[in-house]
DNA sequence: ACCTGAACACCGTTCAAGT
DNA sequence: ACCTGAACACCGTTCAAGT
């Protein structure tokens, strides 16, 4: 005789967001997330292969707003602009998300990898305002230069790695801005 | 009566470096760093406070043989030089010990913090080199866009978020050189 | 169909007891 | 002084049994 569902993946999900953010990595744990919706640890496992799984699905939830967000940034119709708004909201993102988002460009240690799709779509806008100010030969290599300045910027100010002083939101300005410099023209290279 | 001791801490530190790299952040447990080292688990907690330390013990060993490396890098006498050859050592570090260099520059969730120290050090010479390239009011701005940059290019390296093809030691290379160009002269900012 | 308690094989860590 | 087995409070996960 069949139960009512007491919970759904949504709602397992969104809890797994907020106890992540909460509490962490390590405070993630599966008798804690299932406590949030009111079922017992076990029973998760109706809904979720394992822990990796629900990793999985928080990054891919998490990665879906980071996506939209970046799709409605690029939209001033400047490259240049364009980037500098990217690299912002890339950047709020991470404040806002801080655990979720070490988890997405963390070694997949953690087992769990976002969808590929949605990493695509979250590079679209950049690549279009790296091929407008880079040139479409040298866009791949432009988008990814700035987008590995932004996550390694925004890593280490999350990791507390800027512990010379100064000011960092200038440090971000300026970065965004040099970089905006660097991929434009031709290359230097060679 | 006392006993002979059967290990030391050099050894633990040691067989926690080389288990890391091997299984990675959860592989490393105590009880398979004691297994190593031939006592068991309880008796590691003579010689370390507790797992996080030992996870900072690991890393300050390790920092210090990075620091070292940069310092015996930068030597050409061209900033420009020294900057590419900085760039390079991280790199060949980062993946030769992939797994380290993931909690040197991890949040603190892990809890295990490198010696500040061990930072400077590190990063004098590329200070060095920024002050030379961008000038000493920009140089900690400069030093700070680069080791951005590079860390940013390392960890998705690692962490295998490069996946639009192209040839990454090329973008490595393409990223180093704009970035020296782009800390150069003067600001573009304001 | 969904949920549960009990159980298993792991952890990090403590502690009294051994030499 | 150093080392140990036993124990505790946790994990993720499985599974038979309940409704």
């Amino acid at each position: 005789m069949p139960t009512p569902a007491r919970t759904s993946l949504d709602a397992i999900v969104a809890a797994g967001r907020t106890i992540l953010e909460a509490e962490g990595a390590d405070g993630l744990t599966m008798r804690r997330v299932a406590a949030a919706v009111g079922i017992r640890a076990p029973s998760l496992y109706k809904r979720v292969r394992d822990r990796a799984d629900l990793l999985r699905l928080i990054l891919n939830a998490a990665g879906a707003e980071l996506a939209a967000s970046l799709d409605e940034a690029a939209t001033t119709g400047n490259p240049r602009r364009d980037l500098v708004a990217l690299a912002r909201t890339f950047r709020t993102f991470a404040r806002r998300n801080p655990e979720t988002y070490a988890l997405m460009f963390a070694r997949s240690s953690e087992g769990a990898r976002m969808d590929p799709d949605l990493t695509e779509r979250a590079s679209a806008a950049l690549l279009r305002a790296a091929a407008e100010l880079a040139g479409p030969e040298r866009r791949l290599e432009a988008a990814r230069t700035v987008v590995a300045w932004a996550h390694g910027f925004i890593s280490m100010e999350l990791a507390g790695a800027f512990r010379l002083g100064g000011d960092v939101d200038e440090a971000f300005a300026y970065g965004v801005d040099r970089l905006a410099t660097a991929i434009e023209g031709p290359s230097g290279l060679r």
